[in-house]
DNA sequence: CCAGACGTTGTT
DNA sequence: GTCTGG
DNA sequence: CCAGACGTTGTT
DNA sequence: GTCTGG
């Protein structure tokens, strides 16, 4: 077993699971779907979001009431880290976000919700890897289940993070991965959002969205590589 | 007491 | 094979 | 998650 | 910061 120094989070054994998704909306239905007022910055389609990049995020303002948009880090790096490791974990098993210290005060105090329109997953053809698309049926918008923190360098320099929780698999994604992202609902934002639920009312929000309330889509291997980030990520398998 | 770790999924 | 970059 | 690099000295 | 291992 490799090092598991937090200076350097390396990972001998594999990557992480929801690993790449898309986040294509209008800025009017994210505001209405996710409760947020006043201008909002310009939203960039993104057919393929890669851990390392920044991605929006919803969560409660400094007045506790009003949500906004923030911007963070894909790779969660705790305030307590000596340094910013170079692959920081992008996901976070609902099933232990109280045992891993790397996890849980964010757990407790500062979630936030991570808007999608779907997420991919990579199912081995041989040497080929078939990525597919996993969605709300006939589209809309999703809700990741997040946290983040705040990380600061010696110099004062600070650094945004988030990750996106995990849960076992529903049966549409089960064919390809054990794991996915815990996909709230709409009328579970609150009590997401709200720094005081308790915390047992809070795992109860993370399980399987509903292998019915979703569809999959085989896609080309365009969203393999970060560099596109159009709908061509979308395009049909060959 | 101090030192050192602190993570995920996937593959074997 | 393993690590970095996106 | 996948893709792509993985090295040096010396020259532009 | 907090926990585990020695």
């Amino acid at each position: 077993m490799a090092s598991l120094d937090p200076t350097n989070w390396q990972n001998p054994l594999g990557q992480a699971m929801c690993g790449r998704y898309q986040f294509v909306a209008d800025q009017k239905d994210v505001a209405d779907h996710f409760g947020l007022v006043g201008d909002l910055p310009a939203l960039q389609p993104r057919y393929n979001v890669a851990p390392t990049q920044v991605v929006v995020v919803v969560g409660l303002k400094p007045d506790g009431q009003q949500r906004g948009l923030a911007l963070l880090r894909w790779g969660l790096i705790p305030r307590w880290a000596k340094e910013p490791g170079k692959h920081p974990p992008i996901n976070a098993r609902a099933e232990t976000l109280l045992e891993k210290p790397t996890f849980r005060d964010s757990f407790k105090q500062r979630r936030c919700l991570v808007p999608a329109t779907g997420f991919y997953e990579w199912e081995k053809v041989g040497r080929r890897k078939a990525p597919h698309h996993f969605r709300l049926a006939g589209g809309g918008l999703m809700a990741f289940a997040g946290l983040w923190d705040v990380w600061a360098g010696p110099d004062g320099a600070k650094l945004a993070t988030c990750c996106v929780v995990t849960v076992p698999a529903n049966r549409l994604v089960e064919p390809l991965h054990d794991r996915m992202p815990a996909v709230l609902a709409r009328e579970d934002f609150a009590a997401w959002l709200d720094p005081t639920t308790p915390v047992c009312d809070l795992q109860a929000l993370l399980r399987p969205y509903p292998a019915e309330g979703m569809e999959a889509l085989v896609v080309g291997p365009a969203v393999n590589n970060v560099r596109n980030d159009g709908p061509e990520c979308l395009a049909p398998a060959a």
